[in-house]
DNA sequence: ATTTAAATTTAGGCAAATCTAAAAATTTGT
DNA sequence: ACAAATTTTTAGATTTGCCTAAATTTAAAT
C-alpha cells in the first residue's frame, strides 16, 4: 500500500465512525487538503482492491478488510507518538506530524517490539486508545467536560481537537493530561465554565471545554 | 527532497568514496536495482539541484551541499539502526531494510532527540561511524582481518558486507561484535586463516576474514 | 587507427497521483 | 415539483519516477 492510499484509508476511519458510515469524498478531501476529484480517483482504486465500498455520488465506507487496515495505521501512529513522548521527550503538540510520516514504516516486527518497548501501552498521548495487533481496543470511559454535571470531578485524559493550536493553549494555560479537574460552576449565559485544576480556579470558554476529556473518577 | 532522490545521493557518496570520486550512472543503477536511463535523468535533476556535478559520460560527484545531504542521510539511518539493536532488541541482521524506511523521516528535532536518547553513539551495530550533526565523524581505525599480519591480536569491531546473508553466517559461528580475536596462522594455499575467538580455535576463508574489521589492541 | 564492444544518453512511453474545467447527478428552496 | 445551487464525477493535462529501444559517445582490441 502506499502512504497515498494509507492516508485515505485513515480518512473514511475518522469521518466515518470507523469507516461504518458513507463519507463523501468531499468530506475526504477537505480533510486531507486535495481536491474531490482527485478523492474519487483513489476511491475508486481502493474499491478496486476491496478496501473500501463505494458506490458513485453515495460516499465511501470501509470494507472488513479496510477497517483492519485502518487500525493497523492508528495502531502504528500512536504507538510511535508514545515513543516520542515518553522516550524522546517531546511534548504532547509536537508529535502529531512526526507520527503521520512514522505510521507509513513497513515492518510487523517493528511495530510489535516498540508496543512491548513501550510496555503496551493502552492510549497514546492524547488520550486516544491504541488498538492492540488484533485491532482490539476499548474505548475510553471519558466525558467531555462541557458535558459532564456541575461538582463533576475527575482528572483530564485527553483532548478531542488534538491541533498543535489548542496543544499549545493548554500548555500555555498550564491544563496537562493528568490534571485533576472539578466543574465548579456553569455560565449559562455564554456555556463557558468556571473549574477547578490543581489548586487553581480558572475560567474557561465552552469551545475550551468542548475540547477537553476528562475520566469521571 | 523525495526518497528517490536521498536514495540516489546516498549511492554516489557511497560508491565514489564519499561523493568525491566520479561514479557512473551504471553503478548507481547496479547498486540501487535500477536502469542506467533512470538514473541519468535523476542525475540531472540532482545537477539542476545543485547537489551533484555531473558531466555527460563523465559520471556523477556530489557537490559540497550533496554531501551534507548524504552524512545527514546516513547519520539518521545509523542512529536509527543504534535504536533498533539497543533498545528494541532487533539483531544486527535484521536492521537494514528498516533503517532503510527510516532514514528518510524529516525532522531534525527527531534525530536530535534520538541521538541523545541513544546516548550520541559514534558507531552503529556493524561499526559504521555515525557522522555527528555537522557531518564530522573519524573513520573507525580498524583493519580487515585479511590484511594483518599473523599473531595480531585485537576486537571484532564490525564488517565490510553487512548482507544479511554474511551477518547470519557470523551469527551462526558466534562471531558478534567484540569479540576477542587473534590471527594464529595463514593458509597459503588458499589464503584462508587460522584464528581464535574467545577460546575457540576457527578456520575461516578468505571471503570471511576479508570482510571482519578488527581494531588492533 | 579503425573497428568493435561497452557504456551512456536520448527519445518516447507508461503508471501513479494529482490538478482544472466541464458534465452529470443529487439536494435544496420555494 | 421544478429550477437553482451544490456536490460529485468525468475528461483531459501535468509531474515524477521509472521503463525499453535506439542513438550516441567513449573505451578496448587488433
Amino acid at each position: 500500500m502506499t502512504h497515498s492510499e494509507e492516508n485515505h484509508i485513515k480518512a473514511i476511519f475518522h469521518l466515518g465512525n470507523k469507516g461504518t458510515v458513507a463519507v463523501s469524498t468531499n468530506a475526504i478531501a477537505e480533510l486531507m487538503e486535495t481536491k474531490p476529484s482527485s478523492v474519487t480517483d483513489m476511491v475508486k482504486k481502493l474499491a478496486e482492491k476491496d478496501l473500501v465500498h463505494y458506490k458513485k455520488y453515495q460516499g465511501v465506507t470501509l470494507s472488513e478488510f479496510g477497517v483492519k487496515v485502518a487500525l493497523g495505521i492508528i495502531r502504528k501512529h500512536r504507538l510511535w507518538e508514545v515513543f516520542l513522548v515518553e522516550k524522546l521527550d517531546f511534548s504532547w503538540d509536537e508529535v502529531h506530524e512526526i507520527a503521520e510520516q512514522l505510521e507509513h514504516i513497513k515492518s510487523e516486527k517493528l511495530i510489535d517490539k516498540l508496543d512491548t518497548f513501550l510496555n503496551h501501552p493502552k492510549f497514546d498521548p492524547h488520550g486516544d486508545p491504541i488498538p492492540d495487533k488484533n485491532g482490539i481496543f476499548k474505548p475510553a470511559d471519558r466525558k467531555l467536560l462541557s458535558e459532564v454535571p456541575v461538582n463533576s470531578n475527575g482528572i483530564c485524559v485527553g483532548v478531542k481537537d488534538s491541533s498543535s493550536a489548542f496543544l499549545k493553549f493548554l500548555d500555555k494555560n498550564k491544563i496537562a493530561l493528568g490534571d485533576v479537574i472539578t466543574v465548579l460552576e456553569k455560565e449559562e449565559f455564554d456555556n463557558s465554565f468556571y473549574i477547578k485544576i490543581g489548586d487553581r480556579r480558572e475560567h474557561i470558554s465552552n469551545q475550551i471545554a468542548s475540547n477537553l476529556y476528562i475520566k469521571i473518577s
